[in-house]
DNA sequence: GTCTATAAATTGATAGAC
DNA sequence: GTCTATCAATTTATAGAC
C-alpha cells in the first residue's frame, strides 16, 4: 500500500464510498464522513452541494462497477466456456474486493427505484450483449438449447448471492467458522464454472 | 380478500412489517409506521418500548420466513429431483409474494450483523439438513460428486437474486417491460429446476 | 479553502389528560 | 387504551470569520 498524496475531494470521496457503502444513505452520516475524511462537516458541502449529490457521485461509480463486464473476456474469439470460465473468475475476485459493494447497490435501488433510474439513465451504461453470443452457440450446436437471458442470470445469481448473504452462510452453514467461509468463497469461482458449463454442454 | 378484525396490536406489526420491509430500520419513520396503521404515534410506544423493539419483532418474522424450508418437501422418501423440484417452486412462489423480502432480510443482516445475530439467536431456527440427503444421494450413485454446501447456495441463489435484483433486470434485461419480466420470475421455477438436475444428474 | 457557530427541521420518546 | 402536547437529541445545511 503506498500512501498517496489525494486532493481534498478525493479523500472525501473515498471516505464517503467508505461510510455509504456501509450504512447505506439513510444510515450514514454527513458527520461519519467527515470524521473519516479529517476534515470539518462544512466542507462536505462546499465541495458538495447536498449529501444527495454526494451519494450519487458514490451510486454511480458502485453501479458500473457491479454492473457485469464482459469485455476482457470476450477479445480475440473465444470460446463461450473460456468467457464464462474468465469472467466468473475476474467477477467474484472482485466481489471479494468489495463485498458491501452488491448489498449497497441492491439496497438502494430497491429502496428508490426513480431516484436511481434517472442516476443509471445519466451514467451512460449500456446492456450487456452476452445475449447474442449464447444465442449463436446454441446455433452452432456447442450448447443445449436455454432462453439466454435465464443462463445469464443463473451465472449472476451464484456469483453475487454468496458474498450478499455471506453472514447468514456463516452462521448456519460453518458455525462462524471465518476462515472456512472465506475457503468456501474462492471454491466458488471453479465450482460455479463447472456447474454451468456441466448444465449447458451437449452430452 | 376477507376484512377481518384486527386488535391494535397485529394491526401495528401488520403496518411496521409494511413499512420496514419498505424502507429498512434506517428509513422507516415511527410518524409513517402510525399513520400505516391508521393510529397515534404514542400507541406504538405503548406496545412496543422502542423502535428497535418493534423491528426485532418484525426481523424475526422475517427471517424465518426467509430461511429455506424442506420440511414439506422432505416427508414421504422423495427422490432428491422431487425435492429440488417441490422446494424450488414452493420457495419462488413465496418470494413473489414477499418481494421486499430478500432485501430486507439481507440489507439488515449486513449492516448490523451483531445485533442480528442475537435476535437469530433468540428465534430458535435450526439449520437446513439438506446436505445429508446430497451427500447420501451421492454415495447412492444417483448424482455427480458435488460439495453439498455449493449446490444448496447454487440453488438459493438462482431461486432469491432476480428478486432482490429485480429492478436492474427490468431496466437492462427488459427495456422496462414490467409484464415481461413478471412472465421472467414466473418461468424460473422450471428453468432453475432443469438448470439444476441438468448439471447434477448422471450421464 | 477551511473552520466555528448556529439555524431549521426532523424524530424517537415521554408526561399526562381522558 | 388512546390521544395531545412537548421534550431532548440528532442531523442536514448555511452564515460568516479567517
Amino acid at each position: 500500500m503506498t500512501k498517496i498524496e489525494l486532493t481534498t475531494e478525493e479523500n472525501i470521496l473515498e471516505a464517503a464510498k467508505k461510510v455509504f457503502h456501509k450504512k447505506g444513505f439513510d444510515g450514514a452520516r454527513m458527520q461519519e464522513i467527515a470524521d473519516e475524511a479529517g476534515i470539518n462537516k462544512s466542507l462536505l458541502h462546499y465541495y458538495f452541494r447536498s449529501k444527495e449529490k454526494l451519494f450519487e457521485a458514490i451510486f454511480q461509480d458502485a453501479f458500473k462497477q457491479f454492473l457485469p463486464k464482459i469485455g476482457e473476456a470476450l477479445i480475440s474469439n473465444k470460446s463461450l466456456f473460456e468467457i464464462i470460465t474468465l469472467f466468473v473468475n475476474a467477477y467474484i475476485e472482485m466481489l471479494i474486493k468489495n463485498p458491501y459493494l452488491p448489498v449497497f447497490v441492491v439496497n438502494e435501488i430497491n429502496r428508490n427505484p426513480d431516484k436511481i433510474i434517472d442516476i443509471i439513465k445519466n451514467s451512460g451504461v449500456n446492456p450487456i450483449k452476452l445475449e447474442s453470443i449464447i444465442l449463436s452457440e446454441i446455433e452452432k450446436g456447442t450448447i443445449i438449447n436455454i432462453n439466454p437471458k435465464h443462463l445469464i442470470i443463473n451465472i449472476l445469481s451464484m456469483c453475487v448471492f454468496p458474498i450478499l448473504t455471506r453472514p447468514i452462510i456463516t452462521g448456519f452453514l460453518f458455525n462462524n467458522d471465518t476462515a472456512l467461509v472465506q475457503e468456501f468463497i474462492e471454491e466458488r469461482k471453479s465450482q460455479v464454472t463447472s456447474f454451468v458449463i456441466n448444465s449447458i454442454k451437449l452430452k
